[in-house]
DNA sequence: CTCGCATAGTCAATTAATTGAATAGGTGTG
DNA sequence: CACACCTATTCAATTAATTGACTATGCGAG
């Protein structure tokens, strides 16, 4: 349902194509909303035809044609109702590593231990490629000059959600690397 | 595919019924893995089926009967298989709320300013219960004492992970609020 | 020159998830 | 004493998501 929304969002920054919207999502939304490029090109279709965004095919050489799609008055109008509506469902997280990590006892430590640093470079390297999208947005201003002169806060604020998540993240598995050890240590 | 192991992680604490796991899956794995008790209905009864979870009846008066399950050891071999292998799809969160920070822009700032009330208030209810499972594991040990004297620190390790996520999610709701405070005094 | 990847999508099949209702006695509230 | 909610599931219908393949051209590496 919110896919909808999502994607008239991410049209809030200009015009995009599904294609760009497939691949740009991962520096924005799809953090906190996933989707794959099957579920963006029906999503964009559908939106077309509610009116909440309007489509043209831009011709192209040596390329595939693409279609580039705007957010309407109607969209735009949709999403600022949506946006000051409470959440229908609450946040979720799926995370298939702390499965394992609940069920890890009796296990070998040692591929514990391989998971975690795994995790662990993974969260490292999002908080890199969000601390470059935060600088470049920044320019080198304070944050608090940032927020006082920019017109939309609201990228920014989720952009921080997403670096404190994922600074949590890192920490987190610090510790169960710290706790792994002293477990094979007292063995 | 992995709400097959969260059920079977589920039940290394023992026998449960569908009911059970659906509603106590609430202070645990649906933290991470949530899953509705038609979801898990239908996975207990394949799990059954492929032998990796044993089911009895029991017979109740004044009240439905009930199905406990329990894992065979085949279903304890296939979740230890499966603990040491790396995740197959990473880590994902879904939140409405984000998609609505995101649009914020243009809205009404006092509508905003609510719905980060909202889940400031959630996330520390959640906070609470979550320490209040802490207090009962740890009953009166230290973390230290704890972790080394329990045969199981998986459990330990994912509540861990959960209060670490609701408290950063409660900084960051602060941080908003400030922000937020800020944009209506300059506004 | 071939292999594979990037662009820019579409289509179809299967699997999974969501929603709502049905059952049926029991327990608690005003 | 009526109404709603708890226990404990099952069923069916619809909607959504996932997976893989298919089209077609261009570009760069080896």
């Amino acid at each position: 349902m919110s896919l909808k929304y999502a994607v008239l969002a991410a049209l809030l920054e200009g015009e995009a194509s599904g294609y760009e919207l497939s691949k740009g999502f991962d520096v924005s939304l799809a953090n906190f909303w996933p989707a794959t490029p099957q579920q963006l090109y029906r999503e964009l279709e559908r939106l077309a035809q509610d009116g909440l965004v309007r489509a043209r095919t831009v011709q192209q050489e040596r390329r595939p044609n693409k279609r580039m799609f705007t957010l309407t008055e109607a969209g735009r109008a949709e999403l600022g109702a949506f946006a000051a509506e409470p959440p229908k469902r609450p946040m979720a997280v799926r995370d298939e590593l702390l499965i394992k990590i609940q069920a890890m006892d009796g296990g070998d430590p040692e591929a514990t231990r391989a998971l975690i640093e795994e995790r662990m470079g993974w969260s490292r390297g999002k908080l890199d490629r969000y601390r470059r999208v935060q600088s470049r947005l920044l320019d080198g201003r304070t944050e608090d000059e940032y927020l006082r002169e920019t017109d939309r806060v609201g990228p920014y604020l989720t952009l921080m959600a997403g670096i404190s998540f994922e600074q949590e993240n890192v920490r987190w598995c610090e510790r169960v690397l710290t706790v792994l050890r002293r477990r094979v240590a007292l063995g």
